[in-house]
DNA sequence: AAGATGACGATTG
DNA sequence: CCAATCGCCATCT
């Protein structure tokens, strides 16, 4: 039985920035939970961020995959369909994974923050 | 209301 | 590099 999440207002725009912000991680590169929290302006909300995901995980076009922790470990796999969905999914996408850790994570890292402009 | 929990992060040893 | 610990903040029990 999946518990429909209560949204408040104020989360739900939180929420909607992180949809967005996940959208528009380009294939073969992945950013991290804290990044995203810093973009939004809760850089200290990261563990939001994850919670954010987790209603993520129902939403449609949200590629949950391609965010991680700082380390650039699928931290969150397990959320996943199946435990080995997340790194299937990286892997479709061009990023090699190994040990539930992403390869050469600096370079695939995508910090929001840089790669977009705050309108 | 109080304590426990979590798809995290940073620091310390 | 790995383990332990503390800080963070909203949610759940």
């Amino acid at each position: 039985m999946i518990k429909p999440v209560k949204l408040s207002e104020a989360n739900a725009d939180f929420f909607d920035h992180v949809y967005q912000v996940v959208r528009l991680i380009p294939k073969g590169r992945a950013t991290s939970y804290g990044a995203i929290a810093a973009y939004l302006g809760a850089k200290s909300g990261s563990r939001m961020v994850g919670w954010a995901m987790n209603a993520a995980h129902n939403q449609e076009g949200v590629p949950a995959q391609r965010v991680v922790n700082r380390n650039g470990m699928l931290t969150g796999k397990m959320h996943f369909e199946t435990p080995t969905k997340m790194e299937e999914l990286l892997q479709s996408d061009g990023v090699e994974v190994i040990n539930d850790r992403i390869v050469n994570w600096k370079e695939i890292f995508w910090d929001p923050m840089t790669e977009l402009e705050i309108d």
